[in-house]
DNA sequence: CGGCGTCATTGACTTAAATCAAGACTTCTT
DNA sequence: AAGAAGTCTTGATTTAAGTCAATGACGCCG
């Protein structure tokens, strides 16, 4: 595939003019990164935003102690560090590949012209940033208001029902990077994964995980709270 | 001052031409509500955004057992619930007043036919939304990577930094809603503010809480900890 | 194929914060 | 001004999850 094709294929720029997408193609810069990448740190001034083309990132946050809280994981496709493209100059998080990943990085200055000459193309970031609230605003609801099993329960079933209501999944990600993800520490989630398979709940086997009682996952995502 | 000013004057509107200023004049709606009321609940369809003209409103989530974490307090000229109009078609949390509150409403299909022949409308909303995310990763990061001390430190100096660095603040929501926008319980609030006041850091009395040593409190805000 | 490094698990312990419960203080109302 | 309702504080107790520490499993590279 060639980039123009490739760039054309991204969702954020779906619907938009050939002429448009050519622009986009010509201020585009292509790079690649080996797997544990910074990206961008926090506080770094912003000179424009990604979209990644294949491979994975993670955007998180770090405490002083060094705990980690990853807010998002995107794959191919998805944009990320338009934020200060919009508001503020910097990035309010951390970006790192969780593996070999290459991204089309598109410089601010261009990107913003084309954005208001083309209004499809502003719809579409809308979305994006509206999608990502979504996401966070979901995030914030795990973490104050569900208990960690919860949150797994509701990890999983987001994953599967995403993938056909499959009773079973594979996970892409270390389950150090779940934890984090989850707002918890890699000890914390092998215990609870661990009680959840001994109640009959799943079966975990490496990184393959089984639903097995579907209706108590349920019930754990939406109450927060695992029975005794 | 009469609506069209008023309209013209809500920073998301700054630089809009006047001709389109009329157009959203021509389908607002203008809405009072009592303190305590419900504009809309996680889940509803939405057919429009608001715009708050006075009073002030919370967005918020609720678990199950009846905990409730705020995401955020918008006060006048401040918009919310434009989420919906950009993706899924649904609210994602919950909107109540805090106080007697006249809110603008704009429907979505006017609004959304304007915004795609203004430009400038059109990046309003981009940094209204990229602010939106900033302050919901700060919000994660606080929840996720701080303890409730140093959540509580981080919102004091937040609020004096706006206002001139000043020592002193009133509180302009009751200690029970600061829980809640802290990711607590009034309990465990009470409980902090007074320990704080006792190691010397603030003093508080009612809604009023003056600042004795800022420099703890910003190691507080950074640590997330409370030294013993 | 054997050893090294990352990653995951399990156990004993500590701790921050939630819960339960009671009482005190504010503030509105009538 | 008295009463009622809502709000805040304080105390005793419980609990989820983090910390510290050690061991086990796995995948990779020479």
């Amino acid at each position: 595939m060639d980039l123009t094709e490739h760039i054309a294929a991204i969702p954020l720029f779906e619907g938009i003019p050939n002429n448009h997408v050519e622009e986009l193609t010509d201020i585009v810069v292509d790079q690649t990164f080996q797997r544990g990448q910074s990206i961008f740190s926090e506080g770094d001034e912003a000179t424009g935003f990604y979209v990644v083309a294949s491979g994975k990132i993670k955007i998180y946050k770090n405490s002083p102690e060094g705990k980690e809280q990853i807010l998002h994981i995107f794959g191919p496709g998805e944009a990320f560090g338009e934020v200060p493209m919009f508001a503020g100059s910097r990035f309010p998080a951390n970006a790192d590949t969780l593996e070999q990943t290459r991204l089309f990085f598109f410089p601010r200055a261009g990107f913003i012209s084309l954005i208001q000459r083309e209004p499809m193309l502003a719809m579409n970031m809308l979305a994006a940033l509206s999608r990502r609230l979504r996401m966070l605003a979901a995030l914030v609801d795990n973490l104050s208001l569900k208990e960690v099993p919860g949150r797994l329960a509701t990890y999983i079933l987001h994953i599967t029902e995403m993938g056909k209501g499959a009773d079973a999944l594979e996970l892409d990600i270390s389950k150090g990077q779940l934890a984090s993800l989850l707002g918890t520490i890699p000890e914390t989630l092998s215990r609870i994964l661990a009680k959840m398979g001994s109640q009959g709940i799943i079966s975990v086997e490496g990184k393959k995980i089984a639903i097995l009682d579907r209706r108590q996952l349920k019930d754990l995502a939406e109450s927060g709270k695992l029975p005794a």
